[in-house]
DNA sequence: AAACCAGATTAAAATCATTCTAAACTGCTT
DNA sequence: AAGCAGTTTAGAATGATTTTAATCTGGTTT
């Protein structure tokens, strides 16, 4: 049975694909084999942070291929589409988080992994903006190290 | 009047060039024509956000010339030093500000500009870091827009 | 003051994540 | 089954930063 559309939402194995497809055309994105491969990978029950190497690496191990630049192009159409965040990561390079709830993340420094906080466990009062701008997002990065 | 030996202090026009002799020394770093040239730039009495290539339009202009390895060197060795903090930046490439208080920024996301935020504007509840982690640092980000 | 040397600077090449190109392909509609 | 806009693709291009290996320079020692 068919239930969802967004990408919050979980997906029972057996119409995980149909779903996503779904979940596709309602972001007016043509559900394409390679947008369906990513999607699957991105969207199922548990959230994660993922770059394009990531990507490429675990579409590899399933003997699969895909250009670079479809990982990209379809990452960047994800994330116009809501689907996907792009977070800010210590190292080089774009991070996107499937977790699309309003969060904030601690940065470990050693590693570079992110972890969310859950957003009401960092209130923050924000200063108003300057005059003749209007505050458009609120991201917090709390960087931590391991205890030696 | 030699007074100072930190970044955050202001200097007069008479011993400007003798404090930064001190202020490198002191952060253990031999005052080349290079670095007191740069750090001339930098510290400034007005704190500011500087990349590389903004820093190699200056000395241009000012008729001097220098490598673009240097600079970077220059940069990350005053940031290893606590003279400059990085911060990040929307764009491509590596900002740092010449205002090491901690504070936060407002990123106007048309053009990328950075505006400090006083410390005492955002005040933040952090939570607990995982066990067996430290906090280091908490980095706000305020994304504003122009009001159309 | 000349010699010396670790540390600094340099131009040029290398790196590398990301984007661009323009050619070939594919979902979808007719 | 034809057609077409939208997609994918390999490979080239981009551009900020880093590396390389050679040259230079503060600062100390002789």
């Amino acid at each position: 049975a068919s239930k969802l559309l967004s990408a919050k939402d979980e997906f029972t194995v057996t119409d995980h694909a149909t779903d996503i497809k779904t979940m596709l055309r309602s972001a007016n994105l043509r559900p394409t084999r390679q947008r369906v491969l990513l999607a699957g990978l991105l969207f199922g029950p548990t959230k994660c942070h993922v770059n394009a190497d990531l990507l490429a690496q675990k579409i590899a191990q399933m003997g699969e291929h895909m250009a670079t630049a479809t990982i990209y192009n379809c990452l960047h159409q994800f994330e116009a589409a809501g689907l996907l965040q792009r977070v800010p990561s210590g190292e080089d390079g774009i991070t996107f988080d499937t977790n699309i709830a309003k969060h904030h993340h601690f940065l470990v420094e050693e590693t570079g992994e992110l972890i969310d906080i859950p957003f009401g466990d960092l209130q923050a009062n924000v200063p108003q903006a300057p005059t003749g701008y209007e505050i458009e997002s609120v991201e917090m990065v709390v960087k931590i190290r391991k205890i030696s």
